[in-house]
DNA sequence: CCGCTGACTGCGG
DNA sequence: ACCGCAGCCAGCG
């Protein structure tokens, strides 16, 4: 995978408002990347400097891994998970 | 080349 | 709501 594609996504998560949200799907997409699993390789591999949180899965669950911090990170921006799961029809951010 | 793995997803039962 | 499954695609042994 090339360090193009690689900057790509980052400036995609880079951009995500606070209080706001994508799904795997949707950071692959704004990037022209075909596969969700690349975006997640790609975040797995370096998070510094990016509101990585504010990416999680299309159904609002997020990895078990990271699930303590993640939730409580989005939780100090309004965004409220019920029973570990965010509600995406609220904040999934559309333009 | 083969098979397995994963910060994933949508569909069908 | 909870599985299972096929499709996904780059990396690794």
């Amino acid at each position: 995978m090339d360090e193009e594609t690689f900057e790509r996504v980052r400036a995609v998560v880079a951009s995500i408002p606070p209080g706001k949200v994508l799904s795997y799907g949707d950071v692959a997409a704004r990037a022209g990347l075909s596969s969700p699993r690349l975006v997640g390789r790609i975040m797995s591999e370096d998070t510094a400097d990016l509101p990585w949180y504010r990416v999680l899965r299309s159904n609002g669950t997020v990895a078990e891994h990271l699930r303590h911090r993640q939730l409580e990170l989005l939780r100090a921006e309004g965004v409220l998970a019920r029973d570990g799961r965010i509600n995406m029809r609220d904040h999934r951010w559309a333009d």
